[in-house]
DNA sequence: CACCATGTTCCTTG
DNA sequence: CCAAGGAACATGGT
């Protein structure tokens, strides 16, 4: 459920239920997703660690704990593509591709990611790494604009670069694009000056109304039932007619352009699929 | 069997 | 040194 608005959901989400638990013990059962912290040192620094707030920085989860005696500790969490992270009671089954447990004492918080791209670690380096935050004052249309002019790449190619600006993925790259009209095949550096406002400004709009939409869900990430509420996950009818209703472009090859009817199409930038009206985005 | 998938990182090439 | 391109990572769905 990995783009910026998802992951944020899930922070407002489990800040709440984390505030105040202390870890009594770890479980690694994929030591890779804890790269380059090593299981000892995990251990040594989580147990008996307390949580005392959780915030979300780009698609990364910041966990900050205190420790009794050796002051504050910040922990590093992310989805990759399929990564999931909950709390169910202590005596609930492990999902299959468990990666991480932290035993809470009557909770477990599992963190279970079916293909193990995802992270949770002590290390921050990926994080200083990260662009603006969109939604912030520090997403600003003039830099934006001065970074767009330094790239040959097709601006859709360009909105991944996490250091350009953080948190936006495959799904709102295409949408963000449809909402300001500018085609994803455009080299970053070509955009007009009122293109650059435009696509500044429905980064914002199409990433909070993805976070107002996913916030009004109700949210249960616990168990069997969990994993497919949210966003674009899940094929249950329910939420994925939810989703679509919120996605223009997005996986939508050969259905009509909801604003012109005419083909939505879909092409491959940098091994990635794209979506766009060819009509509606020059 | 083929191709597709919400992401990042590492290595190579120019 | 830097930007850009592509493969790798691992599993499951269609």
């Amino acid at each position: 459920m990995p783009e910026l608005p998802e992951v944020e959901v899930l922070a407002r989400h489990l800040a709440p239920l984390l505030r105040g638990k202390t870890i009594r013990a770890v479980h690694v059962l994929r030591s890779k997703v804890i790269r380059p912290t090593s299981v000892k040192k995990l251990e040594k620094s989580l147990i008996g660690a307390k949580f005392t707030s959780l915030h979300r920085r780009g698609k990364y989860l910041l966990f900050e704990l205190q420790r009794s005696n050796a002051g504050q500790i910040a922990c590093l969490g992310h989805l990759g593509m399929t990564g999931r992270m909950f709390l169910q009671p202590k005596a609930a089954p492990l999902p299959k591709h468990t990666a991480l447990v932290l035993d809470l004492g009557r909770l477990n918080f599992v963190y279970e990611d079916t293909r193990y791209f995802g992270r949770f670690t002590l290390d921050n380096a990926s994080v200083e790494a990260l662009g603006p935050e969109p939604l912030s004052e520090a997403f600003d249309a003039d830099s934006f604009a001065l970074e767009l002019k330094r790239s040959a790449q097709p601006i859709k190619v360009k909105l991944l670069d996490q250091g350009l600006v953080a948190g936006i993925g495959n799904i709102y790259a295409s949408e963000a694009l449809f909402r300001a009209r500018i085609s994803p095949r455009r080299k970053a550096r070509s955009l007009k000056r009122d293109e650059v406002q435009r696509l500044h400004r429905e980064i914002r709009v199409v990433l909070q109304e993805a976070i107002d939409c996913g916030s009004t869900i109700p949210l249960d990430f616990a168990g069997e039932a969990s994993k497919d509420r949210l966003f674009y996950f899940g094929t249950s009818a329910e939420s994925s007619q939810f989703y679509e209703e919120r996605l223009q472009v997005y996986d939508r090859d050969g259905k009509p352009c909801v604003t012109c009817k005419f083909a939505v199409k879909r092409i491959v930038q940098a091994a990635r699929s794209t979506f766009y009206c060819p009509k509606c985005q020059r």
